[in-house]
DNA sequence: TTAACTTAGTTACTTTTTGTAAGTTAATGA
DNA sequence: TCATTAACTTACAAAAAGTAACTAAGTTAA
């Protein structure tokens, strides 16, 4: 194997993991709960744990602990994180002009 | 679950599967055919042919056959395929911004 | 003072996807 | 007829994902 981008190769390792698009996706909205994302996504909260905690690792997810009760944790997209925002709004946008009514039914 | 947009999902269920972010930045760089694509990506036969069987069908890859020998196979993107450009150009920007030269090591 | 409630996870187990390496096919050319 | 070449396939083991039930910590109600 010959040389592609290893920073480009590592990006794509994180992105391009299961469910982490549609993770940045809703944290792009605004901060969230666990259990807030676990109901607006079609993921266990098995994955949705491995996933933030992984991003989290990454630097790319803020976890926050508010000590009420309940206990309130809410997660919120870091700046690097938040300088995902293009290649998500890009995803969106190809979406929208590529992706036809049928393919998603 | 809520409302997250379908022809985002979708989207994302294309372009986050195993490997396809780094056949499309490949594949931006011009046609390819299988044996350069395998030898240029760490993946194996099994699984680029099946990435690329996935992409024709989504219509983002076009499959050209020239009968010589012996048989040249090559694949290009499509105007679909051609219009991620974007995706991964920003991906690119990001991981050259945000990825430090530890994390690729 | 103990039983129940709430959020945020974790565990145990099954199914699906991926990785690896060897084998197949079709069209020459020696 | 046997070897050569590119482009795949197949068979099987390993890793990741899906599912559902369970745990933990703090609080409140009986």
């Amino acid at each position: 194997m010959s040389e592609l981008c290893p920073r480009f190769e590592k990006a794509m390792q994180i992105i391009s993991k299961r469910w982490v698009g549609l993770i940045l996706f809703e944290l792009l909205d605004g901060s969230k709960r666990f259990s807030e994302m676990e109901s607006n996504l079609p993921i266990s909260g098995r994955l949705l744990s491995d996933r933030l905690k992984m991003l989290e690792q990454e630097g790319i997810v803020d976890r926050n602990i508010y000590s009420e009760f309940p206990v309130r944790i809410e997660y919120s997209l870091s700046q690097k994180g938040e300088s995902l925002r293009p290649v998500i709004e890009d995803i969106q946008n190809w979406a929208n002009d590529w992706i036809t009514h049928e393919e998603v039914e």
